[in-house]
DNA sequence: TATGAATGAGAGTTCATTCAT
DNA sequence: TATGAATGAACTCTCATTCAT
């Protein structure tokens, strides 16, 4: 029998990778970084712990290559968003893009909040949930500028405030949160109400 | 060394408590519920672990004891309020109030949405968190419906996502946070603009 | 009940101290230092796992402890023999101190050999282990000049190799080995034969 | 691509074998036996994991195989200095021999000293390691006996005990020990003085 | 012959909780 | 009321060994 070739053990490699991580981001989202077991995550991806440590080599790696994940789809949004030159059709896709993204990915979203609110985790951590929030706000300046506000700044604020606002009610509440609605005047107020 | 009075034990129970309690709150909030042992609690509070389960059966319970505290200090406000008649003052009150607060008491804040993010921690602890939220958005329908607006739901719901993603970054950034601007803003924009 | 006094606190971590550190000194003696766990000492010992930590943050720790007690002892010996003025005599108390402390503390002996040929243990180990052996070549030299030898250094060195090297054979052989008989001719050799 | 002939099978072999020996002998040398992980030993030597596990069936198998090889290269020694008939000339051979050796496989030297102080490895490397140091002693007592010695067994453990002491020190301290002066004085003393 | 993914037992360590005093 | 010694379960992580390919 001969050896598997290394196009086949890179494949059973991303294979296991991902569905590591895909159990771990549930476990972490479901109950928080630190209640979730190592054993837990192995028990529930269906492999055994020490495999994990063949692929992460530590509980903590595995949340960075969680979170560098979501980093990579965060900025492929923003650069696909930056080739919108009207600054209305900008934020108006900027806001169904996130409003779809949190609702496809609930866990990811989950995850932040609650990353964000245990400082405990460590620095290298911290340092990749301290990009994302700045990067809305410097988005939505932007927009309100290129819209003629008067005050971009304030206006960026309470944009980020109500949208932030209300993706957290709707990650608190789920279903009971009347999410389309609250995106459509979210759209009406910030967007068409504008001129 | 005469024998204490009755009177002077219970002094002594309530200071010990109070003083287990608001180092178990520090500590929650700083680190998270998880990342702070029993023993971090009781070495910081002064006391020995034996004597903090004199007062708390268990960690989870001193949990509870500080979220009912809290929840305490809400509804003592929300009965204050709900004694001013015209509603736009009433609204006024309860943002001035919400803002100071949560400057005030910035490790409880941090707490709970630490926690409603952590759904693991137990029922008990998730009934508690539930009461608030929900607290606030009747409270704004009954405001915005005595100003005669014609979706009082619909703004309500939108009031509170503004007021708490503010919140939420002010707890996130601490004194980077234009806050005082934003309580401001709040203000103009969803009780004096309205006629 | 009144609570224990300090003093018998202090008495029960004295002794349970003690009890651990002899336990883990025969264990690391007989089996090396890495291939002894933190289990097999708490059950010898008879106390839980957890005690130990109470008294060690970590099994590396109560290695250092271990060491520490014995560099003490050495210290002490040390000063004593300085106190003897004429160099032979010092000498000859010298052999005689050592061989008796080799059969009464071989598990402190077989200990440092092992750990000086295994340094993967840690620098602060190494340490503590350095200081041992130099110290002997020091003395001898000192006490050789003063018995007007023409190369003190060197035979200092060929001292302390032929008293390294049956202590290690002793170490290795137990009883079979002859230790009195080579202590009396490294006595003869080193110092009645000299004039 | 012809297929290989076992001749080229073979000698593939015996290269993987070696290699793997040299390298182990290396790690454990340096970081210790227990200290030494399979893989380790397996990444450095360029061989894969199951590699090692085709050649040697276990860990402690390896270090059989690198301990008998020692052993054998003892065995030759022995036999050729066999030949000599001059007890001096065969002393002096010996010694001559052991510093050479013992500077050109200071590994060895640290595995063994740091085997014969952990007894527990297995009874099968213990074994094998007590064989040499009592082939050192015979060889000693019977060219002291055949150099007229009174008391050649006392002598033998004499200039055994000095001979370990100097390599011990040697491997402890490095080029700072005075190898090449004591091997000197080693000689005189117990070759070229008597008469 | 050769690979490395996969396992599971056991390592060191932490911590909520109990209890004798 | 008050102490902290003591426990044991569960934690993160390591590693010799197996096995399908």
């Amino acid at each position: 029998m001969s050896p598997r070739t290394p196009q086949q053990f890179e494949e059973i490699r991303t294979r296991r990778i991902d569905q590591i991580k895909q159990t771990a981001l549930r476990l972490f989202a479901e109950r928080g970084y630190t209640n979730t077991s190592v054993s837990a995550i192995a028990r529930e991806a269906g492999v055994s712990k020490g495999l994990m440590y063949n692929y992460f080599n530590s509980k903590e790696e595995l949340l960075h290559a969680i979170l560098e994940d979501a980093l990579a789809l965060n900025l492929e949004l923003v650069t696909r968003l930056q080739s919108v030159s009207d600054p209305k059709d900008r934020l108006r896709q900027a806001i169904e893009a996130v409003f779809t993204h949190v609702q496809q990915h609930v866990d990811y979203w989950r995850l932040f909040i609650s990353l964000a609110f245990q400082p405990a985790v460590s620095g290298i951590v911290q340092r990749v949930l301290d990009h994302m929030p700045q990067a809305v706000i410097d988005f939505a300046i932007e927009a309100f500028r290129q819209m003629g506000h008067v005050d971009p700044e304030r206006d960026a604020w309470f944009f980020a405030a109500a949208l932030d606002g209300m993706l957290m009610h709707y990650l608190q509440l789920g279903s009971r949160y009347p999410l389309a609605e609250m995106q459509r005047y979210l759209m009406v107020h910030f967007v068409d109400s504008t001129e």
